[in-house]
RNA sequence: GGUGCUGUGGCGGAGUGGUUACGCAGCGGUCUGCAAAACCGCGUACACCGGUUCAAUUCCGGUCGGCACCUCCA
């Protein structure tokens, strides 16, 4: 197994602590809207890195964090928090904000089959953590108070540059966001943040004698440390991430316990939509709940995202969805020809396919080797299945009077009843399935 | 401004110092009562300019594009 490691900046040789327990970690998502086929398309590639490690042989322990608590939309003082937002929109509790956009974030999750991690994490059940990581902190001399919170000073954790190449002396140039004056250095972040007197934040938790809330660094570091203990083998997540959220990980982690967080770092690359970055403000994004509206299974979703390479650029669009969608359903038929016919195995299949995916998860050359290997069996179908959770072997199987009209139908037509024939064909089709004539008879095919 | 990625046939998308990627769409053929499927075949792709080499899409240098991140974001 090959990965991409951020730390190095190349594609290095995996090896894990424990083979018997391979310690990931994903960042997930705040639950304040709806997922969107962008963020999908992460936990998608992650689904490909968990399915290949275990078919490698490996014993994968992953933990998946919910970012269930309000964090401000920007690092301005006046930003707003995301929860709040959601919650004032919709007349409901930040509570009932997260509960309702975790539900629905699994219910995607499950629909894209995706393997569960072995824990869910939500970052409010890790309060008393994230505080203690404070104390922490605060105890090796790594932070400082401000008048509405305690900051991480990144002066004092000479790494912090190198994960993600920053020139800081040149982001102080380009900033777009103000340099808040209390700040020590453009990059240092909260790590706790207070609420004032008067200000409105549902969401509050007693630190230090008065009501606050976590920076929204913090909880992955502590989740991290609680359920999994560094290092992690692979701590995932988008290329956004390596610039702030994950630098500030880094240094966290090391500031309080004076370790390494994690040995791999690998981070997948945005998709853009109809050629344009994917914008909650354009409206450019979809739910697969709107593409299911569209005629689209979230498997052929899926589909389309494995047909290219994690760390590439992708632009999504319909036309190739299309494609994705007539590649799905052809497997799916040859599914249905191989249950029908017998095929014998490829019993060099699983091999090739992981010669592909274990090489930095190349699944596109993956795919191109089962579109090339012809009959092949009901076995090395589910092995596919195994491989990247595309739902090709639950196809259903015609019902055992379709079975007999489908025969009947094959009677007619040898007998040269071809009006009979044709009417039963027509049938057939009506329940969504195609009659195919083969040297060996009628064979059925899924309808598309 | 900084950092990183990227430029492959109609579209998408792997890969390689010299031999077919693959998929979708299209065209032709075999088969077929018709249709479908399946199978076979077809398109003279590798941004541009130099360099290295017997040979470069593949390595090196430069030019010109495109994109992303640096701000909550997967």
């Amino acid at each position: 197994m090959r990965l991409y490691n951020q730390l190095t900046k190349k594609v290095e040789k995996f090896t894990p602590e424990n083979p018997q327990n391979v310690k990931i970690y994903t960042c997930g998502p705040t639950v304040y809207s709806f997922a969107h086929i962008g963020n999908f398309t992460s936990y998608i590639y992650w689904d490909l890195l968990v399915r290949t490690l275990t078919q490698s042989g490996y014993k994968v322990n992953r933990v998946l964090n919910l970012t269930d608590v309000g964090h401000l939309t920007s690092d301005a003082d006046d930003g707003e928090d995301k929860l709040e937002k959601g919650a004032r929109r919709e007349g409901k509790t930040v509570w009932e904000i997260a509960k309702m956009y975790s539900d629905a974030f699994l219910k995607d999750y499950r629909r894209l089959n995706l393997v569960e991690p072995t824990k869910i994490c939500p970052a409010t059940e890790y309060i008393k953590q994230q505080q203690e990581l404070v104390d922490r902190l605060t105890a090796n001399g790594y932070t400082y108070e401000t008048a509405d919170g305690i900051y991480f000073d990144t002066a004092k954790f000479e790494k912090y540059a190198d994960f993600a190449r920053l020139d800081l002396e040149q982001l102080k140039a380009g900033a777009r966001v103000a340099l808040s004056s209390e700040k020590r250095n453009i990059s240092d972040f909260a790590v706790w943040k207070f609420i004032k007197e008067g200000e409105k934040h549902a969401m509050r938790w007693d630190y230090l004698g008065r009501p606050g809330y976590p920076g929204w660094h913090l909880e992955c570091s502590a989740i991290c440390h609680a359920e999994l203990g560094e290092p992690l083998d692979i701590h995932t997540g988008g290329i956004d991430h390596i610039p702030v959220h994950h630098s500030n990980e880094i240094a966290q982690t090391f500031g309080a316990y004076g370790t390494k967080l994690a040995n791999y770092w690998t981070h997948c690359n945005f998709i853009t939509i109809e050629g344009e970055k994917v914008s909650k403000s354009l409206g450019n994004t979809y739910t697969l709940d709107e593409l299911a509206v569209k005629g689209y299974e979230p498997l052929d979703f899926k589909m389309w995202v494995l047909q290219g390479h994690y760390q590439s650029e992708r632009n999504f669009s319909f036309d190739d969805l299309d494609g994705a969608k007539t590649r799905r359903l052809a497997w799916r038929n040859r599914y249905a020809l191989a249950l029908q016919f017998g095929y014998a195995d490829h019993h060099d299949l699983h091999e090739q396919i992981l010669a592909a995916t274990g090489d930095n998860l190349n699944s596109p050359l993956a795919f191109s080797i089962i579109d090339q290997t012809t009959d092949l069996s009901k076995n090395d179908w589910q092995l596919i299945d195994q491989c990247f959770g595309l739902g090709l072997t639950d196809v259903l199987e015609p019902s055992r009077e379709l079975l007999e009209m489908i025969a009947e139908r094959d009677a007619a037509r040898t007998a040269k009843d071809f009006a009979t024939s044709d009417k039963l064909r027509d049938e057939i089709q009506a329940h969504g399935y195609t009659v195919l004539d083969t040297p060996s008879g009628s064979r059925w095919q899924l309808a598309a």
